[in-house]
RNA sequence: GCCGACGUGGCGGAAUUGGCAGACGCGCUUGGUUUAGGCCCAAGUGGGGUAACCCGUGGGGGUUCGACUCCCUCCGUCGGCACCA
């Protein structure tokens, strides 16, 4: 069948169930009976003591381009799950909601002219439209949309939680800002290392000796220094196309945006921040206690970036009092060190550079600065730099060094200093070939490397025409120069451990802990986001707005069109400023206020959803405490299934979220999602004509000569992702409609296993429609409509095969291999088609087995057995152990591992039974003569393997 | 460049975790039903051979009575990170 034919297939209605009817059915009578609503954990029709199992999905923006085949994968999925552990017994909570604001909405929205708000409901209804053909068992009654003024309100009072937050480095979590008021109060301030740190940021306030003395902005001004949301001058990603600033997360490596793919400029700017830095390490360590995805940990790992290592601080030649820190992941190879390199734009390269260098070094300053950062990092080859003048003199062993700045140090990352050691740095070495710098191999290769380049160690170590290839050591043993330290002879981690220890000895240097991660920028300059809690005071107060007077609600606006622009320079200005001057002032106590016009960002929204889930109704708290506990006690969200995509930006920020919410005691778990899957996507074929333009797939034929053509004309095929503007969408609207949802869903499952992605091929869709299918007649007589299943016990034969299947379908579902549980029950049933009748049990365990893949034909079939109740919460049916015990297991029976006989045996016979029966065989016999049996193997249950050699 | 995952018929994919490779479905072949096509039903379908049997899980090597599965090595595909010191 071709792609023209699938179009207009419809099943025979001679051969079919009537699909359209029973699922409506099924489906109005669902949700007429709110069959799957949870009642709250305290309502007496609510069973505490079941184990509970909360099931979630990754909720989606509501996009005006409705769903294709590809995203229900996920849901379908978890739709299984949640009906299978509600027959296993547990409390399910499933449910769905909307992340509505940010800017896929918002673009949309002025695409098409009209309010965010009306566009994302509108698309909010046709989402759920769609959802609900596909018969998924959510609670809609727990729906939310992080559009309600009713839930952003919670999004706000957790900021004001984290804003009211600092990070206690001594307990390794936050706690509330009075702590730190109380410390400062109680004249801690003056002596603190607290207080001299802020001192140091803080000249003007050196003088004043008590906190209670500074002025409230000053006093706001120093806690600013600590909450885990501060305001802070910035780089930052300015994106004058949207409008908006960006966090690095939603940069691509090209320097463009995630969203609308317009360029992305870097700019010093007033933003929020979130302290997620204080958490990197806690955030590393505790993906140790989560069952995910081994790539998206070692994503969040990359993204966090920790590097163990030291500083080590560099005096200058000329004054051995001014010096350069650097950070190092290889302390071991500091007698290595020939030069030091400073980003060009490291604040100490002004001070350092020679009259004779000025020139020189300003001249490369500029044109770096010129470069986008797009071009530098993608020019990754050309290591330019440049002397400074200076020298700097290694303190282990008073080599003196030239200071080089060169544009792949990065300000960024580090202190923007690097110490290198050309010898055993890749970077460092091309640095130093191109610069004609000394370069002094210090750890010594393995044997393996010597031998292929044809070395003897001194030779390596001492030979400058060895050194082509010294950056390339593999590391067994360090060499040093000091009379004050040994590394000779030891390996890389010895030598690293002895080389810090020595440092922080003669005080040189420290262990330290790097990582990558950054502070979260969290302003958006956009209007359709949640306004942030804060009001600005005349004097430069920072003031949080009172819980009683949350929500800030977001102003009705006509004009919410970002200032977005073409010009580079133009400033960002936030699109509240188009509100009302009403909405914008507060006064309070005869102060006027000025609200925060930025919004929160996209994320925010998504941050803590699945906590409101379990208490979608509370009015006086995020969610109840009583059911907090139930629902998240353990491992939190036991199941949490989504695209890979969300990788590291949503689920970093959610578990930095929770982990403040859990320093300061709102929620019972340290890590909000104790399981995590990644469904595959749908991918389809797309095809271009000569001029590069889509054409409809559908219309699309094949040649017998293995060609595609478009109305006669050659086409291109492409395998990729599904789209509107790929003219290669199918929605499951019309699926459903000819196949119906089971079989949709079925299908779904049956492509193969869910976390892969894999081709959405139209033709092998009837395959499981004819299960289906089958499955009705086998149950339902085509003649007169009447069941035809048997009240009579099931033959030993049948009985095997049904507990069997049964023992194979739970392990499935349990892994959720649901293509291999389709696979176990479609066998089952075409042993069912070769039956004159099926009897009711062996019927009713395969008609709950089915049921939580195609729901509404096993009710419907379930209620046609004589069943009043949903089959929904009918316990899942049990393989019995006695009935697999078999009391014959046929085993194979083999020679030197080929196989000569089978025979049945006892499954628990002795070995030497076992041997004895064997040899009973005709052909075992044969293939023995003339042999002497070197060994017998016996497996049991399993096979005999006699080793044989020519007598 | 670094890190990770994977490689099984014409296709999607199974294999009780080291035990009869290719379950199940698509496609294909033949037959039935049908005015015809579609739908539907039945049988067959890794390769070679009349057969007994032989060969087969990217290539090569190893461990084992026995390897798709474990180890080494090479090749290929996909994904992540990318001047992070």
């Amino acid at each position: 069948m071709d792609n023209v034919a699938f179009l207009s297939y419809k099943p025979d209605p001679m051969h079919t169930y009537g699909f359209e009817k029973i699922e409506k059915k099924w489906r109005d009578k669902w949700e007429a009976e709110q069959t799957f609503a949870v009642p709250s954990t305290s309502a007496t029709n609510f069973d505490r003591n079941k184990p509970k199992y909360y099931i979630l999905d990754m909720f989606p923006y509501p996009s005006g381009k409705g769903l294709h085949v590809g995203h229900p994968l996920g849901y379908i999925a978890t739709d299984i799950v949640a009906r299978f552990k509600r027959m296993k017994g547990f409390n399910v909570l499933h449910p769905m909601g909307f992340d509505a604001f940010g800017l896929p909405a918002e673009q949309y929205a002025i695409e098409t002219g009209t309010h965010p708000e009306v566009t994302t409901l509108k698309n909010i209804e046709n989402m759920q439209k769609q959802l609900r053909q596909c018969g998924l068992s959510y609670d809609w009654s727990r729906e939310i949309q992080t559009i309600d003024p009713k839930y952003y309100q919670w999004t706000q009072w957790i900021f004001l939680q984290i804003y009211n937050a600092w990070f206690d480095e001594e307990q390794n979590k936050a706690r509330h800002i009075d702590t730190l008021i109380q410390a400062y109060e109680n004249d801690v301030y003056r002596v603190s290392a607290e207080k001299q740190r802020v001192a140091k940021q803080n000249k003007d306030y050196v003088n004043a000796t008590k906190f209670a003395d500074l002025s409230k902005a000053e006093q706001q001004d120093v806690l600013g220094k600590d909450r885990l949301a501060f305001l802070d001058d910035v780089t930052v990603n300015w994106c004058p196309g949207l409008g908006t600033v960006l966090a690095n997360e939603e940069v691509t490596v090209d320097g463009r945006s995630e969203r609308g793919n317009f360029p992305v400029f870097k700019r010093p700017l007033k933003q929020w921040m979130l302290r997620i830095t204080k958490y990197a390490d806690r955030l590393e360590d505790d993906l140790r206690l989560v069952d995910w995805p081994a790539a998206v940990k070692h994503m969040q790992r990359n993204w966090i970036g920790k590097s163990q290592g030291a500083t080590i601080e560099f005096a200058l030649e000329r004054n051995a009092n001014e010096k350069i820190p650097v950070f190092t992941t290889r302390p071991d190879t500091l007698f290595g060190c020939t030069f030091m390199v400073l980003a060009p734009e490291h604040p100490f390269v002004e001070h350092l550079v020679t009259d004779d260098q000025r020139r020189a070094v300003q001249r490369f300053q500029e044109k770096m600065a010129a470069k986008s950062d797009v071009e530098r990092q993608s020019d990754t080859k050309s290591k330019e730099g440049v002397f400074t003048g200076s020298y700097a003199v290694n303190p282990a062993n008073g080599r003196k060094m030239p200071i080089w700045i060169a544009d792949y140090v990065l300000m960024g990352y580090g202190s923007g200093a690097i110490m290198a050691v050309p010898a055993h740095d890749q970077r460092d070495f091309e640095f130093a070939k191109k610069h004609l710098i000394k370069i002094r191999a210090v750890v010594q290769p393995d044997d393996k490397f010597l031998k292929e380049h044809q070395l003897s160690l001194m030779e390596y170590l001492e030979d400058p025409g060895s050194l082509d290839v010294a950056f390339e050591e593999k590391g067994v043993g360090a060499q040093s120069d000091s009379k004050d330290i040994d590394l000779n002879g030891i390996t890389t981690d010895r030598a690293k451990e002895k080389m810090i220890q020595f440092l922080e000895t003669k005080g040189l240097g420290s262990r330290r802990v790097q990582y990558k991660l950054r502070d979260w920028l969290f302003s958006r300059q956009r209007y359709w986001g949640e306004p942030f809690p804060i009001l600005h005071g005349p004097d430069g107060e920072i003031r949080a707005v009172d819980e009683k007077d949350l929500p800030v609600v977001l102003p009705e606006m006509k004009d919410f069109k970002p200032f977005a622009s073409d010009d580079v320079h133009a400033l960002p200005t936030p699109s509240l400023g188009r509100a009302p001057k009403t909405w914008q002032e507060v006064e309070i106590d005869g102060v006027k206020y000025t609200r925060e016009l930025n919004t929160m960002p996209q994320w925010a929204g998504s941050c803590w959803y699945y906590l409101r889930f379990i208490d979608p109704g509370n009015d006086q708290r995020f969610a109840g405490e009583a059911e907090e506990q139930y629902w998240m006690g353990e491992n939190g969200v036991d199941l949490y299934v989504g695209g890979v995509e969300h990788a590291v930006l949503h689920l970093l920020y959610a578990r930095f979220w929770h982990k403040v919410l859990f320093d300061l005691g709102h929620v019972s778990t340290c890590e909000p999602f104790g399981k995590l899957f990644n469904q595959g996507y749908i991918q389809a074929y797309s095809y271009q004509d000569e001029r590069g333009m889509y054409v409809s797939a559908l219309d699309v034929q094949e040649e017998k000569d293995g060609t595609y053509t478009y109305n006669g004309a050659k086409v291109t095929r492409q395998l990729g992702k599904m789209g509107k503007s790929l003219k290669n969408s199918i929605s499951p609207d019309e699926v459903i409609e000819s196949f119906g949802c089971d079989t949709f869903r079925l299908y779904e499952m049956y492509l193969g296993p869910i976390e892969q992605s894999k081709t959405w091929d139209t033709e092998a869709i009837v395959g499981v429609h004819r299960f289906l299918q089958r499955v009705w007649r086998n149950f339902i007589s085509e003649e007169d409509g009447q069941l035809q299943v048997v009240d009579q016990p099931m033959d030993d034969t049948l009985k095997l095969i049904v507990h069997k299947t049964i023992d194979l379908v739970s392990k499935d579902m349990n892994e959720m291999k649901f293509n291999t549980a389709i696979a176990h029950l479609i066998q089952l049933n075409n042993l069912f088609v070769s039956m004159d009748q099926i009897p009711l049990a062996a019927a009713q365990s395969f008609v709950l087995m089915l049921s939580p893949l195609a729901p509404h034909l096993c009710e419907e079939l379930w209620q046609r057995m004589g069943h009043q109740e949903s089959l929904s919460y009918h316990p899942w049916p049990q393989a019995d152990r006695s009935v697999l015990a078999e009391d014959k297991v046929e085993i194979v029976v083999q020679i030197n591992g080929k196989r000569r006989a089978n025979i049945e045996v006892a499954p628990d016979i002795s070995k030497e039974e076992a041997e004895a029966l064997s040899m009973q065989q005709d052909n075992v016999r044969k293939h023995l003569e003339g042999m002497e049996i070197v060994k017998f193997v016996y497996v049991p249950k399993r096979l005999i393997n006699f080793v044989v050699k020519p007598k």
